[in-house]
DNA sequence: GTTGAGCGTT
């Protein structure tokens, strides 16, 4: 059998599922199931895919019916060499059965990690957004609102600025608006080209750090 | 062709 029910959640019952990380990028699910077959009968195996790419995430879900299998395929295969990768098995805590584990029947079984010290490195790459759309786009949404508000305000005063439908009276008194913030200065200041070229730069005849007096700085 | 913490219907 390769595939399983493809039907999405197969079922809400008792079935307990594990989550599998630090998986090979080319581990699929045929791959995982006769490891896990082993230990007791598979339900369902799932390995989400990159809705963008469709490339694999490196980690899946394996499910079963039992919590004595369950475990005994975390014992099993729990720093097992896979495709080249040491697998880290575990159960799920996030996901439709969640809430059996979440009594607190599982979560005190789990004994201890066997030191997979994972990678402290916390980079922060943030691969998908459509996943936690739960809280991160209340977060998202606060954000995004200031960023209307920032922005709408930019492109009134813009337009007002363009349009001059107020007296130039109003500019020179809020002299904030009349110009180009002098504190504010271009993003791309210092990484890319000035925005300005003196021409003393124009000239590559001469090294950078034997810059001509012309530049003016006293 | 690349990457490497994490939690879900391709």
């Amino acid at each position: 059998m390769s595939h399983f029910k493809r039907s999405g959640a197969p079922e809400n019952r008792d079935t307990f599922s594990l989550l599998v990380l630090n998986l090979s990028f080319r581990t699929t699910a045929d791959d995982l199931f006769p490891l896990f077959d082993r230990y007791g009968e598979v339900v369902d195996i799932y390995i989400p895919r990159d809705r963008r790419t469709g490339d694999l995430r490196g980690f899946g879900f394996v499910r079963y019916n039992y919590e004595d299998e369950a475990q005994d395929a975390v014992h099993g295969l729990d720093g097992r060499k896979v495709d080249g990768r040491v697998i880290m098995v575990q159960f799920a805590k996030y996901g439709p059965n969640s809430e059996k584990i979440h009594r607190g029947r599982i979560t005190e079984e789990i004994p201890k990690p066997r030191g997979h010290v994972r990678s402290h490195s916390p980079r922060p790459r943030y691969r998908d957004d459509y996943r936690d759309r739960d809280y991160r786009r209340q977060s998202r949404s606060r954000s995004r609102e200031r960023y209307e508000q920032d922005r709408y305000r930019d492109s009134d005063y813009r337009r007002r600025g363009r349009n001059r439908s107020i007296s130039p009276d109003y500019d020179r008194k809020h002299n904030r608006y009349s110009s180009r913030s002098p504190g504010r200065r271009s993003p791309s200041y210092g990484k890319s080209h000035s925005p300005r070229k003196t021409p003393c730069e124009g000239t590559p005849s001469r090294p950078r750090d034997d810059r001509p007096p012309c530049s003016g700085n006293p």
